[in-house]
DNA sequence: CTGAAAGCGCTAACAG
DNA sequence: CTGTTAGCGCTTTCAG
């Protein structure tokens, strides 16, 4: 029943108590298989008495590695992100892992700063996803530590890349939007400006691509550019589509948050979901199986992207050499809600 | 121009290049005042010369801190803790700390780990918001690390508490509704079980002390439960509310995501925000602004929350000593918005 | 103003 | 199966 608290108990201190060497104790406390189970017993004895617990900053200098993975994200505000880091937490706790999350605030020089800050060897690995830095700048990451780039907007990264296939997602969505007899499908948050590999550029792609695949030309008055994508600007875009007379049949909304925007006007204006006009989103963020109607949308596994992401760093880190810089797609999946079932209208 | 790679080059390393000792360059890493310029140029140019950073995991040892705090939430699915996480990040980074973000998913035995692998050192102290431990179990929290607790559900924890004044904001929120001359005003997500300290009682509580101040009695029929608090289930009740002929000229909306589903059932229903009936809401999320109409709703600073754990935490950590029990309520500020501006209707 | 030396608390050889 | 010893890389007295 003797408790001791405050004064820091060492190891040695432990050994002392329960008899035996420091290396006994040290073994006890790594699993050493072959032990006297009276020793072990002992030692615990001693631990117990007196409170003792390791210090992991002394373990981590010995053993070069420190239990933490860095996630470098642009900020938590967007759901999608907090969701992907929840899962991200989830996966590396399950292996014995903790997680520093950065939070970059879509500001290039943050972005670098988190690759910088890693040579300084507090954390074993860094999980990237960059949505400022440029191609040179990843090109130029020095640095000989364990990485792992998530998103779209990175190339030449000399690392593993974990994705999800956005082109091929919206191929999907839209495939079903035609599948269901929809032939007028309006693109809230897309851009026609191919240029460069955006979300919003890939995404668009895809439904272009599924688009011509059908022999469909593609109206550029169905793709709205919005700027920001909230709820708001989805319902901006939808409100000023039917003032110009536009009639979609289907609105594909290139996010969860616009899809919400999308809806909420459709309901306004009396245009009833899915009946006159399907909805589709992208992201499946929670909130989306309580909108009303719950909401179709593409879901990117976040799980899996997530225990992915942790165990190609944790590979990189048990055997000690980087990965190579190979591309990892993610399956999605496209969730049928109410507002866009799969049957056929 | 000559770079070097990959090999750990040591701080003798570098003394030894630059031909001074090791103390001298520990001292110039640590800006110690007193120091020939041309010294400092030597050392810096050998750092140069071989790429050398410090190891974080040595100086940690040494000093007996890590640069790092541990913040321990429920989820961050949930937008409030994400919001909240993502200021307390913020808030750490600017005074150089880093944040191990420990999601316990609304598990008790997690809320519990978290404190026990505190005592391990890897990070210099915990802000917690629990949710789920008893009284009892924050009461036994033993161990003698800085510690800042969270949340409304904690009474005798051993530590300084950061809390929004959930009473007091929905009093206001109540006042400003009656002040524009609304009497009907409804709760939705309240509860009149008034047996604990959960978020919904003590709101609800400050409901009925605003009503009781101005000489009005509470109907029970005008305080809507719900389970948990989504926009679907906000939607929800104000249908049933509606179906049971109750008309309300006001709904306070226990959340914002309850108030999301509050406002789009309205408009479905064709009653007009805020000339029919006014909606306001609680914690003021991102998406509160791009509601239409946008939300009213209490905005609970969580930038000063965060600020004000962030420095709780790092003056323990500074003096060493644990801050007393002492309870920090943050100001909160009504945000009128266009689902019900300041101006009586 | 700079150098030498003693650890922070732990693990990993290597003997015994 | 257990004990002794030498560091991991850094900071910090304490002399000079």
């Amino acid at each position: 029943m003797g408790e001791r608290r405050k004064a820091k108990v060492t190891l040695p201190d432990v050994a002392k108590l329960a008899g035996v060497s420091v290396a006994s104790v040290s073994n006890y406390l790594n699993d050493y298989p072959h032990m006297r189970p009276t020793t072990k017993q002992r030692i615990q004895n001693a631990i117990d008495e007196l409170g003792y617990v390791v210090n992991e900053q002394a373990r981590n200098l010995r053993s070069g590695r420190t239990g933490l993975i860095t996630l470098s994200i642009p900020d938590l505000n967007q759901i999608y992100f907090a969701e992907l880091a929840e899962e991200v937490i989830k996966a590396a706790r399950t292996r014995g892992y903790g997680v520093i999350v950065e939070s970059t605030g879509n500001d290039k020089q943050r972005e670098l700063d988190s690759i910088a800050s890693m040579a300084r060897n507090m954390t074993d690995g860094l999980i990237l996803s960059p949505v400022k830095m440029s191609n040179d700048d990843v090109a130029s990451m020095e640095g000989d530590f364990p990485l792992v780039m998530l998103g779209e907007r990175v190339f030449k990264a000399p690392a593993p890349h974990v994705m999800m296939p956005n082109e091929a997602a919206s191929r999907a969505v839209t495939e079903h939007l035609l599948d269901a007899g929809c032939r007028t499908v309006a693109v809230v948050g897309g851009t026609l400006d191919g240029s460069n590999s955006s979300s919003r550029s890939l995404r668009t792609q895809g439904y272009v691509e599924a688009m011509r695949h059908r022999g469909l030309t593609v109206d550029p008055a169905l793709v709205r550019e919005v700027g920001e994508w909230t709820s708001k600007n989805g319902a901006l875009a939808v409100e000023r589509m039917y003032r110009e007379g536009i009639r979609p049949d289907a609105i594909f909304a290139l996010n969860d948050l616009l899809a919400l925007g999308v809806i909420s006007q459709l309901r306004e204006m009396r245009v009833r979901v899915p009946e006159s006009v399907r909805v589709v989103g992208f992201d499946d963020i929670n909130e989306a199986q309580y909108t009303i109607p719950s909401l179709t949308s593409v879901n990117p596994d976040r799980a899996r992207i997530a225990e992915l992401a942790v165990d190609l760093i944790l590979g990189q880190v048990m055997t000690g050499r980087r990965a190579s810089a190979d591309k990892y797609p993610v399956p999605f999946t496209l969730v049928y809600r109410d507002s866009s079932p799969i049957m056929s209208s």
